[in-house]
RNA sequence: UGGGAUGUAGUGUAACGGUAGCACCACAGAUUCUGAUUCUGUUUGUCUGGGUUCGAAUCCUAGCAUCCCAACCA
């Protein structure tokens, strides 16, 4: 390759480090907090932390990041391992914060011993009035003096349970005028008498994000521990323990967030539309989780694709959610197999076609010839799309229309010479006749069709019900409207077809195989599926530059 | 109004003192038994003002804009 892809900043400073002899090798990882699903802009995590490890053959250690049992479930630590494994990555170890308890509790104890933190009994509020703001200092708090034995009496009197929630916290001693409100003497730990999803009732004291997070990477030998913007604050307290406690230097290196048009991505959004039943739970296709991309026919590979795209860099970005559709239709193009089915539907008799004859026709599986070809009924009645039909043909229109001819994917040309209306206007039937000369593969007829439209045999169709799924927001930044995100819902975010016509051949559709419907887009088999009750899910439209044609 | 981070086409992202490039989107055309795919082409950009330099997106300087920080959340 002559053109080499140019490396984002991450990768310049690992090649640096790695080149300046800091490291013999690199040590990442990807630290969740098991308080809910994975999301997309989790998946740009994961493909930075574990692809930088991969790229520079180094490692990366899964480590939840469970410090606060309020919150946190095991359901939560199952889905994030699974997600993580469908989007192909593994860690070297599975680890909790929560292992390191006890070596967090002695890292306390040596920080009191040094006179670097101190028990407050003051009330929340009190904590929060004496911090001060941006632009004015804090106060010292009166507890800010206790001696280091009464502290280390404290703490221990804390770890056994003799005092309620809240009624003490530990504090690093810091500097309470510091510009960074961080460095006004955070609390470290706090009481909870919470049941935790793997240490029990062991505890009832449990450490901050700040007193956890970056002394479980020094623990770990983490060389580059990669996070958000927002904890850009959190890097001078992060370093401030590492040398106080003088343990291993973990680096802390910040990237923006992913951001994606017609969605939301915070946690606490994503929890209420689950909650509040705006959705069907964390994997509702709808939702952009990874399970939610999962069960609507996303595929990992368009997933990783699109991360590699976006690129990383510091600034905030806002991706338009087209650019993950064409990562997606670009793999599913190629991969899945083409059927027909029809959604909705509209009777097409073939008036010169021989009663009861039914025929076998060849049909490609793919537009590459590896993917082999399938046979498929036809006869007289077909079902047809309802909106491959326009009594008064639009300009540019070249599909069926009185007198018009089209082609029937596969099959013969035909001619539509007739249709039939209810009382109310609807179109119930149309007559069509055949040119039997026009045979697909064999077609002799010497005639010329611009359109070509897709069909199901009625009499050996399969009923199905399809999901079409559509963006979950109507607007392109529901987070910055004014109001409640949840008004700005997208009504027409699910509509259920209950009976759409499939060719046959789907009857032995699987979960993880990709169809393309010819002409309206690529679907996959719900999980909700059963032995007489097929449930397709559609992934993603066909690119469809008729209706912007349409709509001129 | 304290501190920190960031400003390159509509959206992302390169260019590391030497021709502002790539992708998505949009638009136009060709091909097509999917109005898909594929192929061709087009429009649009360095936050602003000064300065240094033969030459500035890049260096200096003064502004401006956006985001983050005052949970016993992470």
């Amino acid at each position: 390759m002559s053109e080499e892809k140019s490396l984002n900043f991450l990768e310049e400073i690992v090649e640096a480090d790695l080149a300046a002899g800091k490291y013999s090798s690199i040590v990442t990882r990807f630290p969740p907090e098991p308080n809910g699903y994975l999301h997309i802009g989790h998946s740009k995590s994961i493909c930075l932390n574990f692809g930088l490890a991969k790229k520079y053959g180094g490692k990366t250690n899964l480590r939840f990041d469970d410090t606060n049992p309020v919150t946190e479930d095991t359901e939560y630590v199952e889905s994030i391992k699974d997600d993580i494994r469908w989007l192909g990555f593994n860690w070297a170890e599975e680890l909790y914060a929560s292992d390191y308890f006890d070596k967090l509790y002695e890292y306390a104890v040596t920080l009191i011993r040094k006179g670097l933190a101190y028990v407050d009994d003051s009330t929340s509020e009190e904590i929060a009035t004496l911090k001060g703001t941006p632009t004015e200092p804090g106060k010292d708090s009166v507890y800010r003096s206790r001696s280091v034995e009464e502290n280390l009496q404290l703490f221990s009197d804390m770890k056994a349970g003799k005092y309620k929630d809240g009624e003490k916290v530990l504090r690093a001693k810091i500097d309470m005028a510091h510009t960074n409100m961080l460095m006004r003497d955070p609390i470290i730990y706090r009481i909870k008498h919470a049941h935790h999803h793997r240490t029990g009732d062991k505890w009832c004291v449990y450490p901050m994000y700040d007193f956890a997070h970056g002394q479980s990477d020094s623990i770990e030998n983490i060389t580059h521990s990669i996070c958000t913007l927002e904890f850009i604050p959190h890097r001078e307290l992060y370093d401030w323990l590492i040398e106080k406690l003088e343990i291993f230097p973990s680096h802390q290196y910040e990237f923006a967030r992913l951001n994606m048009t017609y969605t939301v991505m915070s946690k606490r959004k994503l929890l209420q539309l689950v909650n509040e039943g705006f959705v069907n739970g964390w994997d509702d296709p709808r939702m952009p989780t990874i399970s939610g991309f999962r069960r609507k026919g996303y595929t990992a590979e368009s997933i990783r694709t699109f991360c590699d795209k976006i690129g990383v860099a510091k600034r905030e970005n806002f991706i338009d959610l087209s650019l993950l559709e064409f990562c997606l239709r670009e793999h599913l193009n190629k991969i899945a197999k083409r059927v027909m089915a029809v959604l909705d539907p509209v009777k097409l008799v073939i008036t010169n076609y021989e009663d009861g004859k039914t025929e076998m026709l060849n049909s490609e599986n793919g537009p590459d010839e590896s993917m082999g070809t399938r046979t498929i009924p036809f006869s007289k009645e077909l079902w047809i799309e309802r909106e491959d039909f326009m009594e008064v043909p639009a300009k540019k229109w070249f599909r069926l229309a009185p007198g018009a001819m089209v082609r029937l994917k596969s099959a013969y040309i035909i001619k539509c010479d007739a249709f039939i209306k209810d009382v109310n206007g609807n179109i119930t039937e149309l007559h069509c006749s055949y040119i039997p000369e026009s045979k697909s593969s064999n077609d002799t007829s010497g005639i010329s069709v611009k359109g070509t439209i897709h069909w199901v045999n009625i009499a050996t169709a399969l009923e199905a019900e399809v999901r079409m799924y559509d963006r979950l927001f109507k607007v392109e930044n529901p987070a910055s409207e004014e109001g409640d995100f949840k008004d700005f819902i997208n009504p027409h975010s699910l509509e259920i077809i209950q009976k759409a016509y499939l060719e046959p051949s789907l009857a032995t559709a699987a979960i993880e195989d990709r169809y393309q419907f010819i002409r309206k887009g690529y679907f996959c088999l719900d999980k909700d599926s059963t032995a007489n009750q097929l449930v397709f899910n559609r992934t993603v439209t066909l690119k469809d530059t008729w209706s912007k044609e349409a709509n001129k």
